[in-house]
DNA sequence: TTTCAACACGAAAACGTTTTCGAAAGGTTT
DNA sequence: AAACCTTTCGAAAACGTTTTCGTGTTGAAA
């Protein structure tokens, strides 16, 4: 077992200084070729790099981001990470992923544990729990540190800092209005409790198109679920005492779960029931019927996240104090569970 | 802006040496209970919190895991994050993840850039590239220098250290065994290339069983997919000149694929035909029909990879050198693809 | 022969900790 | 009063770098 070398190791062996050895790796014309060539080539024969710690500590600089989401086992946040990654790694950044699982505590937790010179900055979705407390003081102590902060999807409008999103509001829009083209009036929405911001906002994108129609609203057919478990029956609920001709659903598992309820009753998919989701992920490409949804580009959204932390990064002096909230375009994947 | 708070700055402001904040804050008896609650008080005022870089150089540790994948948007190697993330949070460490993207190149870079320091050790999965080359002397690098390293899924036998797989070969036998006491005989292999570790186990398990039954392999009836790209013209080909009674599936792409086509053509599923696919994720719970698969449980293997590592991590010293193989089990779970 | 620049290298500080050892001050024992 | 012990603290080393500054040697110019 040969353990890393260091430069002191390196010095002692070629009765050189620290110094002339660090300098000549650094191709320093302070040392003679001589030396120079030497100590290369020793170095190189015993594969020295170096310590990454030791240069963190020196330069005050992790070259390291740090991801918190609720969940990883979630086909959104895992493209945003894979995202995150690719423009990370082309900067020569790595990421550290640590997940919340939706809990505030632990979402401070693994804040502060990071904080402590782990990373250099943040890139982080907040959980169901924080959004729900709005309680943010874990994020702004650490934006008063001056460590830059970006929050993707998840956001606040309560915290001052870079952020990117989707228009949800928008997409909900243009989706409904898709399916009101379609000659659909009695719209469903699938939707989560309001205090989940992107919840919020695609519900008051499905509201304003109905009223921009002259459409009634009909509360009955809103239905907020809080938690997984509980989606069959609200769902079947909605299905037997509701004719609907369309569901629009805010994300993969209502839509995909809905459609085999309303399988299961006979009701045909597009004929009798349109359905259009949000999050653009593997169920709705490999469902039967395909689902169309409407595309919530991560990876698009990981890679503009990370380029906007890298630049204040780099940027490091200028206090730009200039926060931008970038918006990530979405489309409509029209596929066969809405009408043609 | 108020920027972290050190030891030094502490000591100054409170005009006594560092040594004393250190040994006060760290509850010393050395320390007089005046002094100590003294510097106490202002650390908590000032929220001073030790910083990791400088606890890791001294230390020799970083209190971090890195992960090593091929692709984080797979649900199996995000639920094995996930259960990685567990028990290190649990222990106090931290995640480090990097995607090789199949990439052989990328995969060494990544361990090069982590072995220098940023990590204590290394939980991966290799890359198909690098199950093509065989090239392991970036892992045996590491390995020499005292790095633990925990392979997991995509493992490879030249390589001595610690293992976490399933039962590929078993799995495959029951499964394929399972399909054969339904009465079904032309049992199809959708499988990937055989440098594959997995799949290659899965063939011979399939091949096994065919074997113990007296059937006849027929290799016209397996399948090898490279890419996705032609998934869908070769099981074409295999579901119009052959008749088939089953399909085992290696992964849940190529199953669900298979049954979408095999619907298009008018084969009723599980009537006609029974498919069993490797990989219980998202997709075979929500596809139509849902399909039976063998659970390999990602989150099971990644707790157990991390506490492998961790263990070896703790243990420090006592090297070993007994590498282990842990056997995560798996188990068939029926759904609608299948006869009943 | 003196002065000075160029060259080649080393010492030391700095980053932020922890820990070992030494030492001053005060009190207690002979 | 001398010797010794306790208490309380500080100096310094160590982890592995990079970088600034100083210094000794050499050769050339005056």
């Amino acid at each position: 077992m040969r353990r890393k070398v260091t430069l002191k190791q390196i010095a002692k062996e070629l009765d050189v200084s620290i110094s002339t050895v660090s300098k000549s790796l650094r191709d320093s014309p302070e040392i003679s070729e001589d030396t120079r060539l030497k100590v290369q080539a020793f170095a190189k024969l015993y594969n020295y790099k170096p310590n990454n710690i030791a240069l963190s500590l020196k330069n005050k600089k992790t070259k390291t981001i740090g991801i918190i989401i609720p969940e990883i086992v979630h086909h959104f946040f895992a493209t945003v990470i894979s995202g995150i990654e690719q423009v990370a790694n082309e900067c020569g950044y790595n990421v550290i992923v640590c997940l919340s699982d939706e809990s505030f505590d632990k979402e401070v937790i693994n804040m502060e544990m990071l904080a402590n010179g782990s990373t250099d900055g943040f890139i982080m979705s907040l959980s169901k729990e924080t959004q729900q407390k709005k309680d943010f003081h874990h994020l702004q102590e650490v934006i008063n540190q001056g460590m830059p902060v970006v929050l993707f999807d998840r956001i606040s409008n309560d915290i001052l800092c870079d952020k990117v999103i989707i228009d949800d509001q928008l997409a909900a829009y243009e989706a409904t209005n898709f399916l009101i083209s379609k000659g659909l009036k009695k719209i469903a929405l699938l939707t989560t409790v309001d205090y989940v911001s992107v919840g919020k906002l695609r519900t008051d994108g499905y509201l304003n198109v109905l009223h921009d129609h002259g459409i009634e609203v009909d509360e009955s057919l809103i239905i907020r679920i809080e938690d997984t478990e509980h989606c069959d029956e609200k769902i079947n609920e909605l299905l037997e005492n509701k004719s609907v001709d369309a569901i629009l659903a805010v994300n993969e598992l209502f839509a995909v779960t809905a459609i085999k309820l309303a399988m299961a009753k006979g009701i045909k998919i597009p004929e009798d029931l349109s359905v259009v989701a949000f999050t653009d992920g593997i169920i709705s490409k490999y469902s039967t019927p395909t689902i169309t949804t409407i595309s919530q580009n991560g990876i698009k959204m990981g890679r503009k996240a990370a380029e906007m932390l890298i630049k204040r990064l780099e940027l490091e002096d200028e206090e730009d104090e200039h926060y931008k909230t970038e918006i990530i375009e979405t489309n409509l994947i029209i596929r066969e569970s809405t009408k043609s």
